[in-house]
DNA sequence: TTAGTCATCGTAAACGTTACCGATAGGTGA
DNA sequence: TCACCTATCGGTAACGTTTACGATGACTAA
C-alpha cells in the first residue's frame, strides 16, 4: 500500500515494474508514475570555494544584488556594495571565472601550442607570451607537440574543447597538412602563428629574421676571409631552414661566392646529423673552411667534436650559428650567433594575438617581424 | 496611447518615469509596468562551436538523447545513438570542457607554480608534468611567481579562481609564509610540493636528494685529496641551501675535515655573488683547494671566471655543482654534478597529485624522494 | 493630491552539460 | 485480460554568474 505522492491516495496504486533498481508504482487515481526507496544525504564537507549566493544567504539580499556589489555596477547603495564587498573579502570569495566565463561565452585563456617546453628559445617564448597574457588578465594554457603532426592535432583540439579564445602556434616538424588550422581560421577564432608559422592559411604571423640573419652571418664568415662555407641546414619542409639557406645563398652570390650543392646539407637538428656532416664535408677533396648551423645547438657540438679531433677554431674552421643561449657564450671558443629575442617574440605575438582578440574587424599589421642581433665572438674571429 | 503587453489595454496606461533612457509606463487595469522603445538583433556569426542543443535540434530528438548518445551511456537505442555520433562527427562538435567541468564540479585542469619557465630545471619538470597530466586526461595551466611572494599569491588566487581541481607548488625565494597555502590545504584542495617545499604545511611533497647529493659531491672532492673545501650556498631561507649545506658539513665531519665557516658563504644565485665569493676566497690566508656551488650555474661562472684570472682547474681549485644541464658538459673542464632528473620529478610530483585528486581519503606515502646521480666529469679530477 | 521621477532591489533567463526521474509503448506470462 | 516488465525516450533541475527588466517605495513638483 504505496501512498501517492502527487493525490496522496493510497488505494488504486498497483507496482509498474522495476527501473534503474527501485520499484516503480502506478497511482491510477491521478494518472502518476512514481518510484520509490533511497536518498542518501549528501555529506557536507569543507567547501573550498564561496559563491555570490552564500553570500546572498549571509546578507539576505538576492545574488543580483551582491554580483552589482562585486562588479562595482550601478543601481546598488554604497552602504550595500560596501558591506558586501567586505564580507566578500572576509570570506575570501574567488568568482568562479569558469561560471563566468561560461556565461559570458568567453574564457579569459588563451591556448599555446609549440613543439617542446624543454628548448631554450621556446621556453623564452612562453615567458614572454605569459607576461603580456598576465597584463591583459588572460590565463595561459600550453601544450607541446613533441614534434608530432598527430599530437599537434589533438592538443588544438583539447585546448578548442577547453574554448580558449585565442591561440598561439609554432608548428611540428611533421606538420604539413593544414586543414585544421584553417577551418578554425575561417571559423573566426583568433589566432597567431609564430616562429615555425605556415604560409597556407593566411593567419597573422610573428617572422624573425631568419632570412636576414643568414645573410647577416654568411657576410660575417665572408669578411672574415672564409671561402667555402657550408651550411648545415635543418629539415627541408621547415620554412625556418628555407628562408635561413636563401639568406646564406644571397650573401654568397653577392660577394661572388660559388654555391656549392656539396656544402649544403637538409637532415634533422639531431647531434648524429651534425657530427656525420662534419664528417663528411672534412672527406671533400674541398672540405669547407667555415660552417653555418642553422640551430645554435649543433654548432656548439661542431665544436666540441671539431675540438676532440684537433681542428683549430676559427683558424682552421669558422662555425657560426642561430640562436642565443647562455651556451653559447659558456662553450670554448665562444659561438658567434645572430640572436633571435624569444622573450620578445613572445611578447610581440600574444600582443597582436590580444589585438585579433579584443577588435576582430580592424585589419591591422599582421605580419610583423621581431629583430635579431648579430653577436659576434671567437667562434669566426680570424687571427690577423 | 501605449497598449499594455499583457492586459491589451489602451486606456489607464500612464507615463511612470523614465529609466535606463527608456519610456516607462504603468498599466492601471492590470497594475503593470513596462518599457517602451529599442531591441536590435543580434548579428548572426559563424559559430566556432556546435552544442548538443544544435545536434539535438537536427536530429529532432531533445539533449538528453543527444547527451547519453555522444557518452555511450544506456538508456538508448544502438541506432539513434549510431546516428548521432555520426552526425557530431560530421559537424566536428566537442564538448565544452568548461560546461561539462562547471556541470560537475572539477575542471580536469591543474595548476602550477613555478619561479621561473625559464629555468632548464623547471622546463624539465613541466614537461614531466605534462606528460602524466596528458595521461590523465588533465590539462596544466602554469604560472610563474618569478621568485616574487605577491606574485606567487596572485598567481595561486588565479589559479583558484580557475577552479584547478589540483596544486603543484615550488615555492619562491621570497616565500616565507605559507598561510594562504594552509588554508587551501585545510580545505581539502589537493595540492603537492616539489623542490622548493614548504615544511609548515602537511602537504604530500616530492623531495630531491639533496642533502645526499651534498654529500656523494663533498665525499667525492675528499676521495679525490681537496682538503678545503667551501661551499657556494643560496638564499640561507630556503629549504635546498639548508640540505646541501647539511650534507656538505656531514661529508666534512665524516672524513675529520674542519668546518671552516669562512668558507661557507651564502646568496643569491646571481654571478656578482658568485664571482664576488670566489674573490673574497682567494684573499683569504688560506684558499679553498674546492668549491661546492650548490647551483650549476654558478658553478659554470666560476670555472669561467677561473679560466680568466689563470686558476688551473682542477688542479689547482676542484669544482662541483648540483643540477646537470647540457651546459655542465660542454664548459670546458666539463663539470662534475648532482644530477636531479628534473622530468622525473615533474612526473612523480604529478602522479602524486592525482593520486590524491582521485582517492583523497587514502593515506598513501606523502613524501616521496626522487633519486639523483652522481656525474664525475674532469672539473673534479685531479690528475695523478 | 498625483503624475512623474529615481534609487535600489528582486526575478528570471541564459550559457552547455549531465543526471534524475517520469512518460510511453510495446512487450510477457498467468 | 491484466498485472507486471523493459527499452527508450523527453523534461527539467542544477552548476555560478551576468544582465535585462519588472517591482517598490520614497521623493518632487505642480
Amino acid at each position: 500500500m504505496e501512498i501517492c505522492p502527487k493525490c496522496s491516495a493510497n488505494t488504486f496504486v498497483i507496482r509498474a515494474g522495476m527501473i534503474r533498481g527501485k520499484v516503480r508504482y502506478h497511482c491510477k487515481t491521478c494518472d502518476f508514475h512514481f518510484t520509490q526507496e533511497h536518498s542518501e544525504k549528501s555529506i557536507p564537507q569543507k567547501q573550498i570555494h564561496t559563491t555570490i549566493k552564500d553570500i546572498a544567504n549571509i546578507m539576505g539580499v538576492s545574488i543580483a544584488t551582491v554580483s552589482r556589489a562585486l562588479n562595482n555596477k550601478s543601481d546598488i547603495s554604497p552602504k550595500t556594495r560596501d558591506a558586501i564587498q567586505k564580507l566578500a573579502l572576509e570570506l575570501d570569495y574567488n568568482p568562479n571565472l569558469f561560471a563566468k566565463g561560461f556565461q559570458r561565452g568567453e574564457t579569459k585563456t588563451i591556448g599555446v601550442v609549440i613543439p617542446n617546453i624543454k628548448r631554450p628559445f621556446f621556453a623564452g617564448v612562453l615567458s614572454g607570451i605569459q607576461e603580456i597574457a598576465n597584463e591583459h588578465g588572460y590565463r595561459v594554457m600550453i601544450c607541446q607537440s613533441n614534434e608530432s603532426y598527430e599530437t599537434e592535432v589533438t592538443n588544438i583540439q583539447g585546448l578548442l574543447a577547453s574554448h580558449v579564445d585565442g591561440l598561439l602556434i609554432s608548428h611540428s616538424k611533421e606538420t604539413t597538412r593544414f586543414n585544421q588550422i584553417k577551418n578554425l581560421f575561417d571559423k573566426g577564432l583568433p589566432m597567431v602563428h609564430f616562429d615555425r608559422i605556415c604560409t597556407e592559411v593566411d593567419t597573422p604571423k610573428i617572422r624573425q629574421e631568419d632570412f636576414e640573419g643568414a645573410f647577416q652571418l654568411v657576410e660575417h664568415l665572408i669578411q672574415q676571409g672564409y671561402q667555402r662555407i657550408a651550411i648545415l641546414a635543418g629539415p627541408p619542409e621547415l620554412l625556418i631552414s628555407q628562408k635561413r639557406k636563401e639568406g646564406y645563398i644571397h650573401a654568397l652570390e653577392k660577394h661572388g661566392l660559388a654555391i656549392r650543392p656539396e656544402y649544403i646539407l637538409h637532415g634533422d637538428f639531431s647531434k648524429d646529423f651534425a657530427l656525420a656532416s662534419l664528417d663528411a664535408w672534412q672527406q671533400l677533396p674541398e672540405p669547407p673552411d667555415a660552417i653555418f648551423a642553422i640551430h645554435y645547438l649543433n654548432a656548439v657540438e661542431i665544436i666540441q667534436y671539431s675540438k676532440e679531433r684537433g681542428i683549430d677554431i676559427p683558424n682552421q674552421l669558422g662555425i657560426v650559428g642561430f640562436g642565443d643561449e647562455y651556451l653559447a657564450e659558456i662553450v670554448s671558443p665562444s659561438l658567434t650567433v645572430f640572436h633571435l629575442f624569444p622573450q620578445k617574440v613572445g611578447e610581440v605575438a600574444a600582443r597582436l594575438l590580444f589585438d585579433v582578440i579584443s577588435h576582430k574587424d580592424s585589419s591591422q599589421q599582421k605580419d610583423i617581424l621581431v629583430q635579431g642581433q648579430l653577436i659576434i665572438r671567437k667562434s669566426s674571429s680570424k687571427k690577423a
